[in-house]
DNA sequence: AGAAGTTGCGCG
DNA sequence: AAAGCGCGCAACTTCT
């Protein structure tokens, strides 16, 4: 292989074997060479040191979990998967991506014992087909004379890259100070099994005052039927309507479901299952959602309650860097419809109180009721009576999103700022009725069209800003990972060990927040680095648009709050 | 008995 | 039964 090499596409052949192509700047092969499967991390390794070069793969997920536990890590990759959906569904070139179902993700395989030896891409020339598919992919990005779709292409792929490291390197996590907590809120477990003692309580007081000593409170039904009984009349049991009740079952009913919720989601049975060596490692799901949202399976990742907090923990002699963006999605929506009066109300750490300074609202609350309500396309109660204020004072963001519901409604696909459309509208429920249909049941049909073009239309007005929000974030990944590698090596290494182990990585995503673990000598550096990468995003977005995104960072031991 | 759908609640 | 978007998961009920 010829030291020019700048993109190598991997594609694996039968018996764990990988076919390794050169590909020249016009995207035509240059040579190619078989490695045999267990020389491949040695081989990527070699090739990673020497030249760096772009390697083109069918999927991170399906690779890379074995490169990175054989302490190989990829700098810059072409993830065809991700893209694939990407540049099949863009709405912003003429000629999209042929969509094809060989270029689906996989469900998840079986663990099986060959480094490489994940099911061939079913062809006598497996190369050849990641070939033609980077090819036909390649074309699709030069036609986009903006280059919009090659940054958000590239920023994908670094997210599936990012997505696998993070699973391997964990996030810190101190399951005695979990345990502790959970203790605490819902006391102490007994020995032969049963409920914790603070559930147990609550649970009693909730049959005590419903007058029966047998009840099961997990069924909602017949939880229900018991509050009808004694006179609370809701017509359900969730805590919100419940808490409007006064009624003194009320409060240990909601202790009750409080407490419940903790335990079957994030007791001690999921303590077990998914911590391990100090480590929460979630599977992350880059483009699981189709605005770009990073989706994940098992553990509940995305769903971590604010109350465990205290339990992510940093190594000893290391420290955790917590940033997040605060109304992260109104600053996309601002710049994106160059608002100038918005993004003046951007300013600073609070919207919101930019929004209350403009005068169209009295309060910081009415506020952030009004402006969610116009990015979710809120019509009634507070909310939607609040957003015809915002029309006022910001025009141009209000006609952004209302133009984008109003495309939704008709059918039609809208496009974030780098170029990733919403998927077509499906014509399910579209009802066959034949002629004999009575005019009660066709109304009901133009009542129900109605209503899912309605629900479209929120959709859409959503996704535009969504999913610029997720672009926003991808590219500030990408950033961080990039400036992280650059950090010198760990005085001391981490409690766990893999190629994260001696260098400051990041340790967790959700949306608009990172966690990243860092030596404690570089913390500082990690720091600087997380803020400029998130200047870059900006500017790689919306260029010279004055648009402030304020990063809140902490560096610290615990992720306490 | 197991699949599929529903409810409720955690996160952004 | 959230007014208003996007998810995942556990536990229950209902269908097959």
């Amino acid at each position: 292989m010829p030291t020019s090499a700048s993109r190598i596409l991997l594609a694996s052949a039968t018996g764990g074997d990988v076919v390794a192509v050169e590909i020249a700047p016009d995207g035509s092969e240059l040579s190619r060479q078989t490695i045999a499967g267990a020389q491949v991390p040695d081989w990527v390794r070699q090739q990673e040191a020497e030249h760096s070069p772009r390697w083109i793969i069918r999927s991170a997920s399906e690779i890379y979990r074995r490169l990175l536990a054989a302490d190989v890590t990829l700098t810059r990759a072409h993830d065809l998967l991700l893209c694939h959906a990407i540049l099949r569904d863009t709405d912003v070139i003429a000629r999209p991506l042929a969509p094809s179902t060989a270029w689906l993700p996989r469900p998840p395989e079986v663990e099986e014992p060959g480094l490489f030896d994940f099911s061939p891409d079913a062809s006598d020339d497996p190369a050849a087909v990641l070939l033609e598919q980077y090819q036909q992919q390649c074309r699709a990005l030069d036609s986009d004379t903006t280059a919009r779709l090659r940054l958000l292409c590239a920023a994908e792929s670094a997210g599936g890259l990012i997505a696998e490291e993070m699973r391997a390197a964990g996030l810190p996590w101190d399951a005695d100070e979990h345990d502790r907590i959970l203790v605490e809120t819902l006391g102490v477990r007994p020995a032969g099994g049963g409920m914790p003692a603070k559930m147990a309580e609550f649970a009693a007081a909730v049959r005590f005052h419903l007058g029966d000593a047998q009840l099961h409170l997990e069924s909602h039904t017949k939880l229900l039927r018991a509050l009808h009984r004694v006179g609370v009349n809701v017509s359900s049991t969730s805590q919100w309507e419940l808490s409007e009740i006064s009624h003194p079952v009320i409060a240990p009913l909601l202790g009750y479901k409080k407490l419940a919720r903790l335990s079957s989601a994030n007791g001690w049975a999921w303590l077990a299952e998914w911590i391990h060596d100090g480590r929460f490692r979630p599977i992350y799901i880059p483009g699981g959602v189709v605005t770009g949202r990073w989706a994940s399976a098992g553990g509940g990742a995305l769903q971590l309650p604010r109350l465990l907090r205290p339990a992510v923990r940093a190594d000893a002699r290391w420290r955790l860097i917590i940033a997040d963006v605060a109304q992260l999605e109104p600053r996309m929506l601002a710049a994106m419809a160059a608002d100038a009066a918005m993004a003046r109300a951007a300013q600073g750490r609070d919207l919101y109180e930019g929004v209350v300074a403009s005068g169209a609202v009295a309060t910081r609350e009415e506020a952030k009721y009004a402006v969610l309500g116009a990015m979710y396309g809120a019509t009634t109660g507070d909310s939607g009576r609040l957003v015809p204020r915002l029309r006022t004072v910001y025009p141009r963001a209000m006609r952004l999103v209302d133009d984008a519901a109003r495309t939704g409604e008709n059918g039609g696909v809208v496009s974030t700022r780098l170029g990733r459309s919403s998927p077509r509208p499906d014509d399910e429920g579209a009802p066959a009725r034949s002629e004999s249909a009575d005019d009660a049941s066709r109304e009901q049909d133009a009542r129900r069209a109605r209503q899912r073009a309605r629900d479209r239309g929120r959709f859409t007005r959503n996704f535009v800003v969504q999913g610029t929000a997720a672009e926003w974030s991808l590219i500030w990944l990408a950033e961080i990972r990039h400036r992280l590698r650059l950090l010198p090596s760990a005085r001391h290494p981490a409690a766990a060990s893999g190629p994260f182990s001696r260098a400051a990585h990041l340790a967790f995503f959700l949306h608009d927040e990172v966690i990243v673990h860092v030596p404690e000598e570089h913390a500082d550096a990690a720091a600087a680095a997380i803020r400029e990468a998130a200047a870059v995003a900006t500017r790689r977005l919306f260029g010279d648009f004055p648009i402030d995104v304020p990063l809140d960072l902490q560096i610290t031991q615990t992720a306490e709050k």
